[in-house]
DNA sequence: ATAGTATTCAATCGATTTGTTGAATAGTAA
DNA sequence: TTACTATTCAACAAATCGATTGAATACTAT
């Protein structure tokens, strides 16, 4: 196909480029940092059909970014290695400082006007192992199960309300979702920090802390 | 154009996606990863027509990935900056690990048959500031010029054989080029071999050197 | 000004991509 | 077996991309 081998990497490496080249495919990716999924999970989540999800997912898998297995009637697909993490963020953090538009938008709808400074990921495992932080998992229960920060405890985004008398009120309290562009935790510090609690967000989503290295709790066996 | 933060988050890092999404823009990116140049010498190394070389210079600052400045006739085109230097990186590592084409292909080109242990990045600089190493830059000319690393000595690939006087026979030495996907290195270290010389590649080019954050020597001034 | 050069723009065509539809496949449950 | 479900495949129209061509723009040199 191709003389050179380098062209022949080049080729090789614009596939994966496409992959990447769809929002759509990046929503699936992101969903499936956090756990793997079924196909018609992942097409309710991103609001496709079915068939157009399946087309994504193979786009996805020929570029070698996922990869899945078939168990009964669904096939659960799920990312290819901590590495697509790593390439993700490369790709979040070229765009929010190269593009205008991108930067504008994490300005307005992430960005710290209610200084929601973040923690970085390194002091908090051992902050909370000595009890000086509580840390809570905002996402849904089932991406808590696949896999969560050691200590954490699952409160659902919605759950929150109802829940706050389990937290302390002294205590400074770290939230953390699915990644930089997830609004979940934002909106948990915001309520905390609202009804008087210290609050902050931990720099990254769990995919992001999984990928550092750093130790992973998981509630359910893999199937 | 888009309803939710999310949407509009991954629409604009799509649009970066569908930027790596060509072999002819990757081919490009590292070309600008070693110094700027002009449209009409990227043309011309790229094998591609000026206009349609304009064009995807166009995409690519479209996307961010690159800057240009205007001097006499002469745009010259450079990378926005080092995030697109890691932002490649992770693209090769996803490809190499994940992509059974692309792993076979760097196998068969860029593997150490030969035995062809690369240096890491992090000892070559105090090594060869106490002498026990010498480091060769094996790129163009120009390319040297524009930064390499400190102390290092400008052999072009096409000069070494008539060069190899100037070389110590017994120290080692440590050849570097373009990047990971770069065959001067292999080839030059093969050449070496042959003569009896004990050389080994620098794991990176220097781009990757220079994102790494250590030091860049520059003989031309910036225009 | 005039001629000449580097680059970009605009128009074009063939190829590819996206999303939809409906049929085909592979498995479960009874 | 039969009925049912999840997923994939195949075919299609609309939109977009890739590369080519020739004209337009911006700058230099004289």
């Amino acid at each position: 196909m191709s003389s050179t081998p380098k062209a022949a990497v080049y080729e090789q490496l614009a596939r994966i480029g496409k992959a990447l080249s769809n929002p759509i495919r990046l929503e699936i990716l992101e969903l499936l940092a956090q756990s793997e999924r079924s196909v018609d999970v992942l097409a309710s989540m991103t609001g496709q059909s079915i068939a157009n999800t399946s087309q994504h997912l193979q786009q996805l898998r020929q570029a070698g970014l996922v990869g899945s297995r078939k168990q009964g009637l669904f096939v659960f697909y799920r990312l290819a290695g901590d590495e697509v993490v790593d390439l993700l963020g490369a790709l979040g953090t070229v765009g929010e400082t190269y593009l205008a538009d991108l930067h504008r938008v994490v300005r307005t709808y992430f960005s710290s006007e209610d200084a929601l400074e973040a923690v970085p990921a390194r002091d908090v495992l051992e902050r909370a192992r000595k009890g000086q932080i509580t840390v809570i998992d905002v996402r849904p229960a089932d991406e808590y199960g696949a896999g969560h920060v050691p200590g954490a405890i699952s409160i659902p985004l919605p759950e929150l309300q109802k829940r706050l008398r389990e937290l302390p009120k002294r205590k400074e309290i770290v939230a953390y979702c699915r990644g930089p562009y997830c609004l979940m935790s934002f909106a948990a510090v915001k309520t905390l920090r609202s009804r008087g609690y210290k609050a902050r967000r931990l720099e990254a989503g769990l995919p992001e802390w999984r990928s550092a290295g750093l130790p992973v709790e998981s509630s359910e066996q893999p199937r």
